[in-house]
Formats: structure tokens, sequence, C-alpha cells
DNA sequence: CAGTATCCCCCCTGATACTG
DNA sequence: CAGTATCAGGGGGGATACTG
């Protein structure tokens, strides 16, 4: 049977992962955000097969993500680039970053730079209620509907 | 083939990617988040296939997110609670919150609640250096090697 | 209720070859 | 280089039936 999709879901989650929950997706726009703009750049950096790659980005492209635009260069071929849509991804990647820091590597590993200093730690992602204060997982009863 | 294992990455998004960057993974943590902890109420709640969650659960359970104790209503079934490891996914689930909110609805969407007070917006989530200034995706050069 | 076992199909992914 | 086309394999995911 075909994966349930939760397009219309009534949950952001739900919509935000139906868009962007698949294995590859992250991976690309994170290079994006590193730089990456050329075809030949994602495949060699993620050393995903071509065809993927190609699907992928035009699902991306689709979904406002990227956008297609003329090489700077001069040459003849495409480059993709995030859009604001695209770029509002950041604090997903970083989230993950930090996730993945703190509780998958035994000793220490990948820095963030940032201007060419070295900002690790980063201070770390936080949710904040409006009135600034830092809520704590246990406090949060309710986001929204389930996935249905 | 087999799809390219993640798992031994040097970037910490890879990495965290190997290990919740599927389609259910989240979505079940976000459910555990809000409050679900019975086989039946994840099944419910998510549509998901039973055989699925319960090798999801238990990939789960063996990396360390979810842990396994008996049901506190002494009945005799299990209760999947998040571990520390596993709260510590609350910003990403968070960041992909105000993501789709942000992007993928039409008009406004699922309130977050804490307390019993709706806590929309909630502040949202932002990027920082650890001398508090606020980092946009411009700035980060670097994050970690690539995939590879 | 809480799972386990079995079956099956789709599609994701990679490999390779090909085109401009 | 920048893709497209085609093919093949494997596994993710659902439906269903079954067990304690």
């Amino acid at each position: 049977m075909k994966r349930k999709s939760l397009e219309n879901s009534q949950c952001a989650i739900g919509r935000s992962l139906d868009r962007i929950g698949d294995w590859w997706t992250l991976l690309i726009v994170r290079e994006a955000l590193f730089g990456a703009r050329r075809f030949s750049e994602f495949q060699r950096d993620l050393g995903i097969a071509k065809n993927t790659l190609a699907t992928r980005l035009k699902t991306l492209v689709a979904d406002g993500i990227f956008q297609v635009q003329p090489a700077s260069d001069g040459s003849a071929f495409n480059e993709y680039v995030l859009t604001e849509k695209g770029r509002g991804l950041f604090p997903v990647v970083i989230a993950l970053h930090q996730w993945g820091e703190t509780h998958l590597f035994a000793s220490s590993c990948c820095p963030v730079v940032v201007d060419g200093k070295e900002e690790k730690p980063v201070q770390r992602i936080q949710v904040r209620a409006h009135d600034g204060r830092v809520i704590q997982p246990e406090e949060l009863k309710f986001i929204s509907p389930s996935a249905g």
C-alpha cells in the first residue's frame, strides 16, 4: 500500500515531515545551507545517486524550498538555491546537529564555524514561551491534533 | 542496493538522520512528547500499521530513545517512555512545528498549549552564538564535514 | 489489549548507459 | 558537466490473521 500522506494533516509537524521527512531531503538542504549550489556539488558531497538527486531536487523546487536559476559563473547549467522557505529550515538542521552532537558521539565532533571563529558550543537551541521562559518538554500538554 | 548508512558519519546531522530520519520516527516521538505511552495509543493516534509500529519501537528502544517499563496502571503490558536522549528531540520537533506552521498552512493552524494557556506564537526558535547573538543561515560557513 | 507472523506490493535507491 | 532513461533489488509499509 502507498505510504500514508500527511500532506493535509492538521498537524504542522505532520505536514512538515510530509515535505522534508524523507531520508535525503534534509541532507540536501544542509549542503545548500553550507554553500552547495550545483548538481555535481550535491552529488559529490552526498554520494547520492544522480537520478535520486534529480528527483529530490525536482520535488524540492515544486515545494518551493529550492529555486532554479542560471549559473552565476555563466556556464550553461542550473544552480539550485534555497528560497526563504528553504532557509527557514535552518533551525531544524541546527537542532538535529545539536541533538546528534550531544547524544551520538562518544567524543567531541564537528565544530560549528561562523565568521571564521569556532562557535562550539553555539548556545543551544531552546524552546521558549512568549514571555521568554524556557519550556521543558514535560510542560507541553498539546501542540496539535494527532496526524490522523 | 541498500540505503547508504550514515551511522558513523562524521557529521552530526548525518548521524541524527540515520537514527530518526525515517518517516515515522519523529511522529512517534511527537506522540510520546504529548503524553502517549501505550502501544495502542500510538497506533490509534498515528494510524500506523501494528507491525510497523512494533518494529519502530524496537529500533527506538535499541537506540536508547525510548525505554520500556511496566504499565503504571498495573495492567500486564508495557509502556514506552522517552529517555532523556529521546526528550532531547523536543527542539527538533518544535522547530519542525514552527517551520510547518509558517510555510505550509494557508491560514492559521494548530496552537501550542502550555499549562492550559495557549502559547501561540511561542517565541520562535532561534540559532544563537555563544555571545547570544542570533545567527542567520548566511553566516554559517561550515558545520561539519559532508556526509561522505 | 498487546503484540507477533506472514504475505505482498510499491517505490525508493543505486548502477549503468546514454544524451547534449 | 548536467542531467535523463532504464533496469533491478530490497525493504519499508500496510492488511490480515493469529496468539496470549
